[in-house]
DNA sequence: AGGTTTACGAGCATATTCGAGCAATTTTTC
DNA sequence: GAAAAATTGCTCGAATATGCTCGTAAACCT
């Protein structure tokens, strides 16, 4: 039995019976005891279920638990990247977010933090409010409560879930962002970010124009590599956000053109 | 065997299982465990799956799904109603859709129709386009290839995930739709199709507007119910399908308002 | 409230899998 | 037909996943 299968089928169980027992669920799936602990601590996590002594309850109640759930591998960085992101934001922020692996993290880590996660108490405004042009973002956040989530038109790109065209720009002009988190395809130290598409760097580009602040988001595979499309410059750049894998001249550049630079 | 070859026969595994393993490719294809993964890694640089320790799992079809999922599934009478739906929609039509489980019942007939399958005899055209607002819907049809999904934007609401809100209206202003699909709250002879909301009326409403052919689709538990907001008077519909739990001298009422109804 | 039971978390051992490098083979190119 | 490139299989150190043990913490039951 593979691993993501079994998180699928405590997945499908948690839905069925709202709570589990680590022990029932271990001689069901005939794995040891501690193993579905770490597994009901890998989902809690994620914020699917909420751990119990001795088991686990379907998280938030009636929220839909997104079955067939993947563990890819490799996250550990983009995830660190995605948490040290997720910090930046303070409540009642306005953020935006363009689609890719990378973002979808973040948004995954700012639905974690306890001050954005469902079940606070309710002001009567969200405690964030997040602009995104990627659909998978967009239907990963609804479900949360306390967060506002606008999503521009457009079409639909298959790799990326971005959407991208006029529509999207045409909303676009009508917001204001206060913290741009963009992932991007590729990051240079001379020609900046870019993408391989030039209709996502075009809509990248106009949510970077909408913001007040600008931070990328990328892990250090994307390093000295050029993509089609020209999202930014370096120097348009506040901060950036890339693991350890990031030479420490590369970074003694970057901060020299007035970028901080935040490895993780 | 030649590795594009390999390739595809690959993503067809991955999409009819949902999960992989590198052992039990190798053997079915005839090739080193270190093949695999290279193959496995070569794909999930494309994202059209992700790597996990063992195997790898489609990335495609089993995107988090998290529309209430117990509805979706389990529902028989939706399933027909939604097959019937999609039987109407010709290739290259345009189509308008909005939110709900049984209208994400039809957007999922729709992909499972060969003329809208996958299978990559890549026209310039799209096979189809679909117009929705709602994000779960574009979230499951933005994998397919051979579709073109246009997303209104707008502001996401909880449980439909259904986009509403100015931004939704400007962008359905500049769209011609061939057909539209609308899932209702509630449906009545003399009140018509309503929803319990506002504000998703509103953007539902537009979409009919927008659209030659008007196709409400039901299950008959909505029937001689009002909803708080209209959407559509029973005269403006052309063709509504439902389950056989509606009465006939309903049906009588609605064909003598003009309207063709389709019972599975 | 105090003792008992149960579950938890951390650390360690083991089996499997991964990733990189290298050699052999096939395919492409000139 | 020869050189170059790509592809594939193998080997080996490194990483990951799982199960077990044990001290500790939490829940439960008089």
């Amino acid at each position: 039995m593979n691993k993501q299968d079994r998180l699928s089928r405590i997945l499908e169980l948690a839905i069925e019976r709202s709570s589990l027992e680590v022990e029932e669920v271990a001689l069901l799936l005939d794995v040891s005891p501690a193993t579905v602990r770490r597994d009901f601590d890998a989902l809690a996590k994620r914020q699917l279920l909420s751990r119990t002594h001795g088991g686990a309850v379907a998280s938030g109640g009636s929220i839909a638990l997104p079955l067939n759930y993947k563990v890819a591998k490799g996250d550990a960085a983009k995830e660190r990247i995605a948490i040290a992101a997720a910090e930046l934001v303070p409540r009642h922020a306005i953020i935006g977010i363009n689609g890719g692996t990378t973002t979808t993290a973040v948004a995954r880590a700012l639905v974690a933090r306890p001050e954005f996660a469902p079940g606070e108490q309710s002001d009567s405004q969200p405690a964030l409010t997040v602009v995104t042009n990627a659909v998978n973002i967009a239907a990963e956040l609804t479900v949360r409560h306390q967060i506002k989530i606008v999503v521009t038109g457009g079409v639909a790109r298959p790799q990326s879930y971005e959407l991208t065209g006029p529509f999207a720009e045409e909303v676009l002009k009508e917001v204001n962002i206060d913290i741009a988190f963009i992932g991007v395809d590729a990051i240079d130290v001379l020609t900046g970010a870019s993408a391989d598409h030039e209709d996502e760097a075009r809509v990248n580009r106009q949510v970077v124009a909408r913001a007040r602040k600008l931070v990328v988001v990328t892990d250090s595979s994307k390093f000295s590599k050029r993509a089609f499309a020209t999202i930014s410059p370096i120097s348009e750049i506040d901060t950036l956000i890339t693991d350890d894998g990031v030479s420490p001249a590369t970074v003694k550049e970057l901060e020299a053109l007035g970028v901080e630079v935040i490895v993780v």
